[in-house]
DNA sequence: GCAGATGTACGATGATCGTCGTACAATCGA
DNA sequence: TCGATTGTACGACGATCATCGTACATCTGC
């Protein structure tokens, strides 16, 4: 529902998404045990959209395309295009649908060491 | 409190064991990101305490001590000596301190996949 | 069309990971 | 004491990972 909307994506889902219920908790898991995107996830905990540059990230273009990878693979985020920018936002209700409780639990952790 | 009442943890601690302080949400989540160690904490969930040998999971015995280093280093794990044996049982009030429903909601979430 | 901005693709590199087999240590029962 | 059981130590192997640099694609504004 909340990602059909967007037209782009489905030139990336073949490859590049996990539907919901194709979710894997050992993917996500892993997904969020890097740092790095702890901290993107952590940045877009709150609805808003984020580019890989409006983000302060201690890595390179590169690195920072191979995590957003990451976390669109692993169905923890969805990528949108808007102009030379990929606006990135947290796949929340499908993630609560099949882990309940599970996105909140980690990023309160998060916050909270 | 939980864990200064095992002598055998102390031998293990300086170089194999994190302090309930120490516990890195990082090494956490990427300890449980790996199926067979999820496997093996969703046994030990319950509170009993399970050796190597007593799960049988589709690894070898190196194997199967890997993992339970992972989990003991991250601080998912406790082990206790018993002759032969290794008793390993979850950390679940040093985890629930630090990640409060951290590890409830990961293994509701392993329990629903 | 062109220059700048933004992000991806691709390859490389060093580190870590999961797995195993073999050898060894520790304990228990006969 | 001796054999069986249980687990660890160590080394090896291939796979994956995080990181980067360079080159390329796409879009915007002039």
């Amino acid at each position: 529902m909340s990602e059909t909307e967007l037209v782009d994506e489905e030139s990336l889902r073949p490859a590049g998404r996990a539907d919901r219920d194709e979710l894997e908790l050992s993917a996500v898991l892993h997904a969020l045990s890097d740092p790095v995107r702890l901290q993107i996830v952590a940045a877009l905990s709150d609805g808003t959209e984020h580019s890989c540059g409006s983000l302060s990230l201690p890595v390179t273009k590169s690195t920072c395309t191979h995590h957003f990878r990451v976390l669109r693979e692993a169905g923890v985020i969805r990528q949108r295009h808007e102009g030379t920018s990929r606006l990135n936002s947290l796949r929340r209700e499908d993630l609560e649908a099949r882990f309940p409780g599970l996105l909140d639990t980690v990023l309160r952790a998060a916050a909270g060491s």
